[in-house]
DNA sequence: TTTATATACGATAAAATTAGTCCTATTTAA
DNA sequence: TTAAATAGGACTAATTTTATCGTATATAAA
């Protein structure tokens, strides 16, 4: 329960690899894929997200490859998982309000108030603890 | 993401709803079912399982139901999720050790660390936060 | 200019998980 | 004896997650 997604895995896999390398160094989807086993297709969608981004930059073409490209200690990872995967809450009342069951409902307010705290708690972390 | 299941959600609206009612009152699984909108098969599941974990205690036979057995300000949010849920954390390597990666996982020692933030954050929280 | 190796990305398929239903047994008050 | 309730195993349906397919485009190098 609470897991994260594959998705957001092999993101940090990927971005914890390439900060290993020296600043300017490119690395294909195709390497990351090969040395941790990943699906290649899969974190090459991955990667191409997190581009969009801006969180790392993409050079095309033969030789091409990624690196990082934002300051990872000025994401949170609050941000980071709503980037990759929509909102970040545990019930999507959170966000959404087209629940039948609102009027009736007798846990709204005090999932809102765990909601926040698990929110509080990841707009602290930042993505550079995880991948340093 | 990180969303808590519906059988979690259902568990917390019916003790919330048990607890609004006197102490020795019995409250159906069809009750909460009618009120809430809730599948009462499923519902009524749930509260077995809670009957099970000593959350609640059931009265058998007709004019039968549940109510509170617990304190709830004694249950920690962590151990309700792990009981009625299993093992709480972000990743399954948490627990478990037979990721065939696991030599190759560049992310296991940071992951580990936000997993055990977020059960300390569930920790600390007690269900009767929720219910009451 | 051709080829090989990359990224980009929409569409779809497969797998896994979650949610819900069905059925039967048992318990107990009336 | 009947009706209303819990108990719980087996199964089905729905949803979400994970992975693959196919095609287009970009670019370095032969």
């Amino acid at each position: 329960m609470l897991n994260i997604t594959r998705k957001v895995e092999y993101a940090l896999i990927a971005l914890r690899h390439m900060q290993s390398k020296s600043d300017n160094a490119l690395t294909s989807a195709n390497e990351i894929a090969k040395q941790y086993g990943i699906p290649k297709q899969l974190l090459a969608k991955t990667l191409q997200q997190m581009a969009r981004h801006n969180i790392v930059e993409a050079t095309q073409g033969a030789n091409g490859g990624y690196k990082v490209a934002a300051n990872l200690d000025q994401i949170s990872l609050k941000d980071f998982f709503e980037k990759l995967e929509g909102p970040l809450g545990m019930m999507d009342c959170y966000f959404e309000s087209d629940c039948l069951q609102m009027t009736n409902c007798n846990i709204r307010i005090p999932i809102q108030r765990i909601n926040n705290n698990l929110r509080d708690m990841f707009s602290q972390m930042t993505l550079q603890e995880v991948t340093q």
